[in-house]
DNA sequence: TTTAAAATATGATATTTATCAGCTTTATTA
DNA sequence: TAATAAAGCTGATAAATATCATATTTTAAA
C-alpha cells in the first residue's frame, strides 16, 4: 500500500497542510481503490463515510434534475479531493461521481478527516479556501447557464476543456467525452450538442475524429463564447 | 453604537461562535451603515476590506454576464454575512450586492475576521459549514438553470420566495421585487417573465397587484415547477 | 399637480432549442 | 468475426424564448 507521506498527489489538495504525524495516521487507515471507466464512485443520496483523494484519472460530478435529465457540474481530476462538501455538512451526497477514465483513488474515513479539521487550523483554513474557490466557480457557472446561449456555452466548454486538460499528442484536447457528456456539461439535448459541434466543424473552427476534438481557430471560438 | 455582544443578529451567522472577548474587539472596530433601497453595497471587481453583517433588510447579489445581462445569484437577508468568500480567497469581489430595501449593515474590517479565523477553530469551522451549504445551493441552482424551462424556474422562484420571506398582511409574498429583478433571478428576458406571470394570473395560479404577488394554487405551482 | 421617466403589459415576429425519426458508424460481446 | 447494442449524425418539425414595437400604467421629479 502506498504511503500518503510519499504521495505527490497530496501537494495539490488540502492534505498538503497536514503534519507528518497526521499523514501517517491517514496513511494507516486509508484504502486504495481501482475504479474502472464508467463506474460510479458515489451516488446522489448516498451517505459518504469519508472522502476520496484522486491519485489518477478523471471523473464527472453530476446531478439529476427533477426533469430526469442529468447535469454535469464539474470534472475532477488527479490531485483533487471528492466528497468534502458532504462530509463537512454531515449530509448525504448531493451529487454523483462517475469515472470518465480508469481511476485510482484513496478513501479516507470520515473520523480521521474530522479529527484533523478539529485539531489542525491550517488544514481547516485550506479546506475553506478550496471551498471558497469552488463557490466562486459555481456562481460563475450559474451566470453562464442562465445568460448564455447553448452555442456560447459549447464554445466556453471547449475552451475550458483545453485549458484544463491540455493537448494530447495529436493536438486534440486531452480528454475523451461522449457527445452526451458534452451535452450534459452544457445543459442541452444531446442532438443539439452534436449539431452545434458539426456546425463548428463545417466552419473550420474545430475539427474532430470521434471523441478527439481539435480547436483550429481559438480566436473565433472565443468570440462565439462571448456572444458574437 | 450598538454592541455586537448584545446584537441578536449574530445568532444567525458564524459570529455566534466567537467568544465574548472576540466579540467585544469586533464591536470596537466595526462601523454601522444605513443603506438606502437601490444603493450598491459593493461592486464586482471591488476589493473588500472586510465583511458585512446584515442587521436589517434584504439585498440581491448579482453578476454581469459577458452578454451584458445581469444575473441575480441569491437574495441575502437579515442575519447573514456578506463578502466572506472574497475575504477568504483574498480576491476582489466576484459579485455585486445591491439593497432591495432600506438596510442596516455593520462592516467588520478584514484583519479582525482573519485574526479570528486563525485563532478560533470553532469560528473557522462554522464559516466552512456555511460555505459548504452555499456551495450545495449553488450546485442545485446550476442544475435548475441548465435543465429547467423558464416557466419551471419562475414557479420554483415564486415557491422559494414564499418559503424564504413568508407572507405579508395581505397574504402576498413578503418581498418586493421588480419584474426585472424576477427575470434576473430566473435568467430570462424581462418581457418573458412578465408574460409568464400574466399567464399564471390568467390561470388563477397566482394573483398580483403591482409587486405584491399572491400564490393562489400552491399545488399547481409545484406541479409546474416539476415540469408538468 | 403636471410632466417626464421608468416600469409594466402585450402583440407580432424571429430565433433558438428540443423532440422525434430514421439512418450510419462505432463499440461490445457472445 | 458476426451479431447486437450503443453512440453519433442529420433532417423535419414543434415548442420555447427572445426581440422589437408600442401602449398603458405607475412612479418620481420639477
Amino acid at each position: 500500500m502506498n504511503k500518503c507521506e510519499q504521495c505527490i498527489v497530496r501537494q495539490f489538495n488540502s492534505l498538503k497542510t497536514l503534519t507528518k504525524d497526521e499523514l501517517i495516521k491517514i496513511s494507516a487507515c486509508k484504502t486504495s481503490k481501482i475504479i474502472k471507466k464508467g463506474e460510479v464512485i458515489f451516488k446522489e443520496g448516498e451517505y459518504l463515510n469519508g472522502v476520496f483523494c484522486i491519485r489518477d484519472g478523471v471523473c464527472k460530478v453530476s446531478k439529476m434534475s427533477e426533469n430526469g435529465r442529468n447535469q454535469i457540474i464539474s470534472l475532477i481530476q488527479q490531485g483533487s479531493m471528492l466528497g468534502e462538501r458532504s462530509l463537512i455538512s454531515d449530509e448525504i451526497s448531493n451529487l454523483t461521481a462517475t469515472a470518465l477514465s480508469d481511476m485510482e483513488v484513496c478513501f479516507i474515513p470520515k473520523e480521521e478527516i474530522i479529527k484533523d479539521l478539529e485539531k489542525n487550523p491550517n488544514f481547516t483554513l485550506d479546506v475553506l479556501k478550496t471551498m471558497a474557490n469552488s463557490l466562486k466557480n459555481a456562481d460563475n457557472l450559474i451566470v453562464d447557464m442562465a445568460q448564455k446561449s447553448v452555442k456560447q456555452r459549447l464554445a466556453d466548454t471547449l475552451l475550458h476543456l483545453l485549458e484544463r486538460f491540455g493537448l494530447n499528442t495529436d493536438a486534440a484536447i486531452n480528454i475523451q467525452l461522449s457527445r452526451e457528456d458534452i451535452a450534459n456539461i452544457i445543459g442541452t439535448a444531446t442532438a443539439s450538442a452534436i449539431r452545434l459541434l458539426s456546425e463548428l466543424k463545417k466552419e473550420k473552427i474545430i475539427d474532430f475524429i470521434g471523441k478527439d476534438i481539435t480547436i483550429l481557430n481559438k480566436k473565433e471560438l472565443e468570440k462565439i463564447a462571448q456572444g458574437f
